[in-house]
DNA sequence: GATGAATGAGATTTCATTCAT
DNA sequence: TATGAATGAAATCTCATTCAT
């Protein structure tokens, strides 16, 4: 008796899940290019081979990580930027950013090592920078809302200065004063708008 | 006639620099994984096993390279810092950060690179991180000489904008609204403190 | 309901049947080596699976489908060789060779492209060169009661003329004249015996 | 000092030829497919990556032997069939034919091994079947000088004779009457003229 | 010092086969 | 019996590095 659908489907997605639970591990902190498919494989549990009935290659794993980390993110953004409507729209947005941060340090590592890499960005496809690009629309027309006066150059600054901080934590999770520095961010982008 | 001492040496410093040169330009835009040591040494002219006379091997020229533009940095950062004294110390130094970047594309471009790569971290040893520290601390000096009342914490937030800031522009040098956000950092920096 | 044994036995009979023309038409377009296990199971529409319980390997399956096809060739030659005693033997024989590689051109085409291959001779065994000495046997006795002096000699002389069309036919059938060679071929080995 | 530039290129051309004639040994022997590269470096006495300094790639040496190979035998067959102008020049062009065939075993073996697989073909580009083109045109032509009614058809059976015996010559060199087979095959078309 | 041919370890990928259900 | 997820050995290919000249 062969086993159900349903049987199937469940083992598939395990194994899908374990293997890209451990890619995504070890992109962010090796790279992509220094994680190997059998470093994967030994991490998953599995066999070097069954990587290729899930994904089409390691470039299509990357893939399909960044669009279901990125579907997930956007999720949660929208999430955390609907929530109490005693702050400000901003501030929202900053804190939900710095969380989801905290929540998916490796797909954050992962995310910025790859940016810099064409290569890499090339095997990415437009989900990044498509990503990019909303963002920066978001945050330009919150600021925009708030009455800030050139929202496009604040928009930029807002979306530089979170991805810096963003990054800088992610290098160094232990010993980054994430809370502080939000705080004081907040503190710059909402009371005074020049 | 074969010859001098002083003309051997001064071909040889230029083979390290033409070395060096293409693959600083060559690791920012590819990355260090790949960009292989063949691409190098055609790029700069010259037989690959050159380079193994004049590095130890490819992780020693991205440590050489880093180190000397490490240094070059630091230089341009001392001259800009000491500059007109009409304007702020903190305003001199944001300026000064990004007319560095703007002129030092390929190495900023490689340095964002390989931050998130462990292996490229490794590679680096201590200098990048010692480089980073010295940054953030001198910031710091500076914000206390201001009177900013949590310096440490105003650092770091005005690290992180600039790094974000750098990056955004390396990644799209053409698009990116550099000036206009300068003006806003600086605003944003030395207006008000909050 | 379970299904009697003899409506499993024929559903096992019909599996078996549909691995073996997929294989022996994908065995014929790709080669053995180009054709793998999920591509033969896929065009039969069964699961890969299921071939290793009819069969004891990709090369088992390759045996299998060479000994039936034989003993199906041997057969229609037996037939057609029996044939119209109004013309030649030697004539009905080239006749009923030409017909059947028309009939069975996938069988003809995995035959040639198995021939010339070390690894899929030693798979196929003794079959292939069984067959073919019998044919070459065959011929031989043909020319000898037609009373021809050099009977061997002209037999594989007949035999390589044969082989060689069937194999340029099976090569180009849209555009191979078989039928003006196959008369052009019966004036030269019937008319004059030299 | 380096190496000049002609004792590169002359260990380059070794090297060269070395796998070059390994590969044409294997592949005549075992198949392109079943011939791994490994086995190649190791018949040849050199590194498996030295292959892929010389060609692009497996399937790039095959068309590299093959290029050559067909040169050779071209420039084979012009020599001899210009010779003793005694005999007709169909008797001079299948004598020529049987003795290039055998000299160059391997390059036959591999030759009618690869002209069956599809994929091999296509690996191989248009070389083979231009060539295969042109020796079907200098026969027509060849029996259409010598008087021939239906030369089109006539050179399709003589090409197919010398294939075919070339063929079943090639499976089992050490058996096959080669030298009766010729005299018979040149007997059947330059004696009599249906 | 300089060259580039050569090496060989390790990367990605394929695929015949096994096995739990 | 039939299924298809899973395995793992072996294939092709890349590339940092060595070495003879």
């Amino acid at each position: 008796m062969p086993r159900t659908n349903q049987q199937n489907l469940a083992l598939r997605e395990e194994s899908r899940a374990k293997i890209m639970a451990a890619a995504l591990q070890l992109f962010g902190a090796y790279g992509y290019e220094r994680t190997s498919v059998r470093m994967i494989a030994e991490a998953a549990g599995v066999a070097q081979g069954l990587m290729y009935s899930h994904f089409q290659g390691k470039d299509d794993l990357l893939r399909a990580i960044f669009s279901r980390s990125i579907a997930d993110v956007r999720e949660s953004f929208a999430r955390a930027a609907a929530g109490d409507p005693s702050v400000s729209a901003v501030e929202r947005l900053i804190r939900a950013a710095f969380a989801i941060v905290r929540e998916r340090l490796d797909f954050w590592r992962l995310s910025y090592g790859a940016r810099m890499q064409q290569a890499v960005l090339a095997a990415l496809g437009p989900d990044l920078s498509t990503w990019t690009a909303e963002i920066r629309g978001a945050l330009e027309q919150l600021l925009r809302e708030s009455g800030v006066a050139d929202a496009a150059t604040e928009a930029e600054l807002l979306f530089a200065a979170i991805d810096g901080i963003a990054q800088h934590y992610s290098l160094e999770p232990d010993r980054y004063p994430l809370d502080a520095v939000t705080e004081a961010l907040i503190a710059r982008f909402t009371r005074s708008n020049p």
